[in-house]
RNA sequence: GGGGCGGUAGCUCAAUUGGUUAGAGUCCCGGACUGUCGAUCCGGUGGUUGCGGGUUCGAGUCCCGUCCGCCUCGCCA
């Protein structure tokens, strides 16, 4: 009977003598000859070293232990003793269980790779293809339970604040704006689509205008864009939403749970969170998630430029919304040599920027790159930087977004170049104050920033229904009451309080250059629902891969996430996506137009 | 859609400037071994160098195409 009376991670010195019976997979194994095996046993909890040894062990049962292989599934039955020598890496190294019997489980074919072998791990292709055995590892074990215990906390905290969970269709309409969707035939109403949902974003707030009063949801997500190393077609979310709540007590709850997590998962206890506004983001660090965890400021120098003969710094000054800012590198006059530098400049040129001028600080003047058309403003430049000797620093010269966003980016790898973030420090803030739109010269439209339901602030609603959008400054000029929870330059969560009035939602849409018949036809619910009583409500949604991600230590999303889809949103285990029978397109009223073969009869 | 890096034994990697029979560790198989815990020692199986084409007397190595993986720009309200 192979019934476990203790997990492998279980057993101490206070079981000694006690008979046990241990589940679990061969970690490793040592042989001796006949009369003397030993293997580690490994399940969920930890792994315990089992001994077949002739004298304790039946002769039968110490023949078929030296034939077991890594990764065979075994039960095993003995009596715990105490091991003359303990093993100190393993918490059950006090002890060894005697084998008195034994039954394989499950023998294993020849392994693709041996989980337990941590220096010969495989590429990540064949991790997904067996993910399985990679799941195995202790690694991966601990991720999956810390992904538990968040999701865990997460039910408990907003249980405690009166949170009720709702599920959602996964099933939806499609609307327009926001990520491409993912789409699924109607087999009943022929011609028809579903799409799965990008977010619950409309049901919770519906859920808001039904009384439910606060709402949360472990939910799964799907947008149909390219992946990042922490983005995934199909993702989860944390999503919450609060009736009769203003930002304050919005921030304020969200807050407590985010301290809660870190307390609870890692021991740490977070001061709390500083508050940013997104315009004060940009100027000082180029990014709407600035990493507050070093420095590298960006410092405004356009007046300064501005007398000096160099034509990049002009030339961008004349720009439309033109500027210079200069970014001090402290002590790393030796470390940023030319080729450094002109990596720099290639890498902010994808961001279109023209490069990286720079000067280095040394001996109390500035020398190398753009050194000589400094003079003119040297003193004052020294100043405002509060450069010492062996600083270094970097300009950009554009219209405002190109040169924010190329200073933004190279911040962050200076930062990660010149090992300047600091270990095991936790940054949290909330940028809040967002624009409520930003308007594409391209296209010549306004697009939302956060989403279409996002409220303008309470200040700013009268100035908001009076905007004539021909007037595009006033427009982008309106704040939004939106906010995002940062952690460590990582966006973890965003969210705003909502529209509830019909006419501020019916403005949104007329400025997004919806007519009142396409609003109609594609928002009618939400319009209808807006009209019966609507509650003021806001909330947020946090990124769950991403707040494991960080709890783990982990640089890719697919590390959190049991079974993940690769760059190409493939699933290589299961082999999905993949193609399907004729018969079962006709029943959906689908043909594909792909030029290959797509079909499986 | 654009750019970059990578793909050699089941796994991790090596292979001089383009040069003889593509090597090592590990896994697996066989053998030895009674206190190991990365056990040790001896022997063995194992290769369409991702795939297709080209250049060359000769290609793992150079060129073109393609597939796959990762990273990145665009994209992600």
């Amino acid at each position: 009977m192979f019934k476990r009376t203790h997990t492998c991670g279980q057993l101490t010195a206070g079981h000694v003598g006690q008979t046990v019976t241990l589940n679990g997979w061969v970690n490793a194994y040592r042989g001796h000859g006949h009369g003397l095996v030993f293997v580690d046993l490994r399940d969920r909890e930890g792994v315990t070293q089992v001994v077949f040894e002739q004298g304790g062990t039946p002769d039968a049962v110490v023949e078929a232990g030296g034939k077991l292989r890594n990764e065979d599934c075994v039960a095993v039955r003995g009596v715990v003793r105490q091991r003359e020598k303990a093993n100190p890496k393993i918490h059950t190294g006090a002890i060894e269980v005697v084998v008195e019997s034994m039954e394989v489980l499950s023998k294993t074919a020849r392994l693709p790779f041996v989980p337990s072998d941590e220096t010969n791990l495989p590429d990540e292709e064949t991790r997904l293809k067996f993910r399985y055995l990679d799941l195995r590892r202790p690694r991966m074990q601990e991720i999956m339970r810390t992904r538990h215990r968040v999701a865990k906390i997460t039910r408990d905290y907003f249980d405690a604040h009166g949170f009720l969970e709702v599920e959602t269709p996964m099933l939806c309409r499609s609307t327009p704006e926001g990520a491409r969707d993912f789409l699924v035939p109607s087999r009943l109403q022929e011609g028809m689509w579903y799409a799965l949902p990008q977010s619950p974003q409309l049901f919770k707030q519906i859920l808001m205008i039904a009384g439910a009063d606060r709402y949360l949801q472990i939910v799964k997500c799907f947008r149909d864009e390219d992946p990042r190393f922490d983005r995934q077609a199909e993702f989860t979310q944390i999503d919450l939403e609060m009736a009769f709540a203003d930002r304050e007590t919005v921030l304020k709850t969200m807050e407590g749970f985010a301290k809660t997590l870190w307390k609870d998962v890692l021991g740490v206890t977070l001061p709390d969170f500083p508050r940013m506004t997104y315009r004060e983001a940009m100027d000082r660090f180029g990014i709407d998630r600035p990493d507050t965890r070093y420095g590298l400021e960006l410092v405004d120098i356009s007046d300064m430029a501005a007398q000096t003969e160099f034509g990049v710094f002009t030339g961008a000054l004349e720009k439309p919304r033109g500027v210079v800012k200069a970014i001090r590198i402290p002590g790393a006059a030796e470390k940023l040599t030319r080729k450094v530098l002109d990596g720099y400049s290639a890498f902010v040129q994808q961001f279109g920027a023209g490069g990286v001028p720079f000067a280095r600080f040394v001996n109390g003047a500035f020398e190398g790159g753009v050194a000589k058309f400094l003079g003119p403003i040297a003193d004052t430049l020294v100043e405002r930087l509060d450069l010492t000797d062996g600083d270094v620093v970097v300009f950009g010269a554009d219209a405002y977004g190109v040169c924010t966003k190329a200073l933004g980016e190279l911040r962050q790898k200076v930062a990660k170049d010149l090992g300047m973030i600091p270990e095991g420090a936790w940054n949290f803030l909330w940028v809040y104050d967002f624009p409520m739109f930003e308007h594409d010269a391209e296209t010549g439209r306004y697009y939302s920033l956060h989403h279409p339901f996002t409220a303008p602030t309470a200040a700013e609603t009268e100035r908001f229904l009076a905007a004539d959008p021909a007037d595009i400054d006033t427009v982008e000029s309106i704040v939004s009451d939106g906010y995002d929870m940062i952690c460590n330059g990582s966006e973890i969560g965003g969210g705003s309080i909502r529209i509830h009035r019909q006419e501020v939602q019916k403005k949104v849409f007329s400025l997004l250059g919806l007519t009142e018949e396409q609003a109609k036809t594609k928002f009618s619910f939400l319009l209808e629902a807006l009209s019966y009583g609507a509650p003021p409500h806001g909330g947020i949604a946090f990124g769950l891969d991403r707040l494991v991600m960080h709890m783990t230590g982990t640089e890719n999303i697919r590390e959190v996430i049991a079974f993940p889809k690769t760059m190409t949103g493939q699933d290589l285990m299961c082999e999905a996506p993949n193609v399907v029978d004729e018969d079962q397109l006709k029943e959906l009223h689908v043909r594909s137009t792909a030029d290959t073969a797509v079909t499986a009869s």
